[in-house]
DNA sequence: GTCAAGAAGATTGTCGACAATCGACAGAAC
DNA sequence: GTTCTGTCGATTGTCGACAATCTTCTTGAC
């Protein structure tokens, strides 16, 4: 009756159903990395030619970067790169005020210990990244800091939503370029937040995250907004 | 350069288009209704038979049943109704109130007056379903006020998220059957929802949004946890 | 009797093909 | 010149079939 627990993996399992993931991947790079434009259209059997494989598991892939929010689909027209507006980043902040104060205030409650190595990992990155000028990297390591709170919650939930969203927020960052004139400045809003759970300051956290995520927030809009008004000017 | 805004819609939009989504209502009333119960299997090839025809529709309406949470999906195995745990209960819960609450402030904060109309019509409908003794219509009309909530909230992606675990907050009163012995109580408790509302009281609607969904979900777990308790006992 | 190895059946993953639908263009009617 | 209609190419929606994988049952050794 009792399970054996893989006695000794001493291959890697090749992820097998790895091909729906891996053109997930690929299409998620070709978004992130500028190559797909908003509005784009994907053309199921243009990708498959392209990659050497059927429209199934294509559109499967689409399908999953649906629900991730890069891309839209319309019946019997298929699926484009999400167009980005300034609402809707707007709401996604505000979303994520929502759900990430929630979740570091409930990390606090708990045991921040083993969160507190993984945040202070991600806000050292972020300066290793900011001397070495890599942007988009440096991107990453923002979104793992803030998944990692929301991983270490209790509540597997907030990090459903977090990842349902994770993808559409780093789109716009990616849209926009920098945040900052100093990439040093990314750590920096970081340390508040890490030491407010560092004391074990749950209303601190809250409101140092709230502050940090609505900065963000003002920062992320206004440039948006900028680059629209030069885009159709 | 003006549109001409649709002028004079005489017929109906019929959703073509509604193969798939036919297929996921169909499954989810399954779900909803108990004839599928956690943990049992879907088969691609056995509903398709059933319904007479080929799996793609069926597994891609699988796929969106998948992302609203009522089924799970596992590589090469195939898809298996949800199993419903009182963690996860507690979890979905945690995530509305969070959600919820910052929508009803918003909600607030704008134009009440719209919403205000659905909200009463939903509180009037649970009294009327209440006297029909309908407790599966009831939930559907509980669900509806607090989507609404969402929906007015000006923000759409509460709406989104709403509607990603609105099912499986269903599904789990379902399984539990009715949640008040008095089926009036659940239009009642709505009640000082609706009143700070309407006084366009956001902190007052916020407090009583949270004790209202917050009473749900101890009532909510606690008969999942006694449940639970009988059944493996 | 217990456990491991292998065969058989069932199910998912992927494929190529056909039908239904959409968008654009050309042509006819006014 | 404008508007409607018909046709065409391209793309999605659906289908049935095959290969890969998992599950179950059987077989055999200890």
């Amino acid at each position: 009756m009792s399970m054996d627990p893989a006695p000794d993996p001493i291959f890697a399992r090749l992820d097998r159903a790895g091909l729906v993931q891996h053109v997930v991947r690929l299409i998620t790079d070709a978004i992130l990395q500028g190559r797909l434009k908003p509005g784009d259209r994907l053309t199921e059997s243009g990708i498959a030619r392209e990659l050497g494989l059927s429209r199934a598991p294509v559109r499967e892939a689409a399908r999953l970067l649906e629900n991730r929010g890069l891309v839209v689909s319309q019946p019997n027209r298929g699926f484009f790169v999400r167009e980005v507006t300034v609402e809707a980043i707007d709401s996604l902040y505000e979303l994520r005020i929502c759900i990430e104060c929630a979740a570091v205030e409930r990390l606090v409650a708990g045991d921040p210990a083993q969160a507190l190595i993984g945040l202070r990992e991600r806000i050292d990155e972020m300066r290793d990244l900011a001397e070495a000028d890599d942007p988009l990297s440096q991107i990453e390591a923002d979104m793992a800091f803030h998944r990692l709170i929301c991983l270490h919650s209790g509540n597997e939930r907030f990090v459903t939503v977090f990842d349902q969203i994770a993808d559409e927020t780093q789109l716009s960052l990616m849209l926009i370029g920098r945040l900052y004139d100093d990439p040093m400045r990314m750590a920096e809003t970081h340390e508040p937040v890490f030491d407010a759970i560092a004391a074990r300051d749950a209303q601190g956290a809250r409101a140092a995250l709230e502050y940090h995520i609505g900065t963000a927030r003002r920062v992320v809009t206004d440039i948006f907004r900028k680059l629209k008004e030069d885009g159709s000017a």
